[in-house]
DNA sequence: ACAGTGACTAATA
DNA sequence: GTATTAGCCACTG
């Protein structure tokens, strides 16, 4: 670790994850992008290992750009991300989001 | 310092 | 439409 020095980038995703809606999703190359670091979405998710580690971020409600909980399996249980999202109104199907793009939820421009 | 890996995404075949 | 390749940046060995 570098001592946190990149705490500015991690903390960035850890207030936008915070600030996602119950019942809403996003993507990692949309944080990405809202943080600067467009088409690094995989900082993205190596922040979320991080801050899932770290603190009590709610990494749950980010999954891939189509949707599917790819990051399932870095949690406690590989049903817990697909039964915490089920539990704020997020239906999955096959470890996939139903209706992602409905759910999607843009720090770019919600939280603009 | 180099190579391999990864919770991604887009382009190409 | 599915499969593969390439670009991306940080961490580990």
């Amino acid at each position: 670790m570098a001592k946190g020095n990149d705490e500015n980038f991690f903390k960035n995703v850890y207030e936008v994850v915070k600030l996602i809606p119950a019942g809403r999703v996003t993507s990692y190359g949309a944080i990405a992008s809202y943080l600067g670091s467009k088409g690094s979405a995989r900082m993205v998710g190596w922040a979320l290992i991080a801050s899932h580690a770290k603190s009590n971020i709610p990494a749950y409600r980010v999954v891939n750009r189509t949707g599917m909980l790819t990051g399932k399996q870095h949690f406690e249980s590989p049903d817990a991300m697909q039964a915490s999202l089920e539990r704020e109104g997020v239906r999955v199907e096959n470890d996939k989001v139903v209706d992602f793009e409905k759910l999607f939820w843009n720090p770019a421009k919600e939280l603009l």
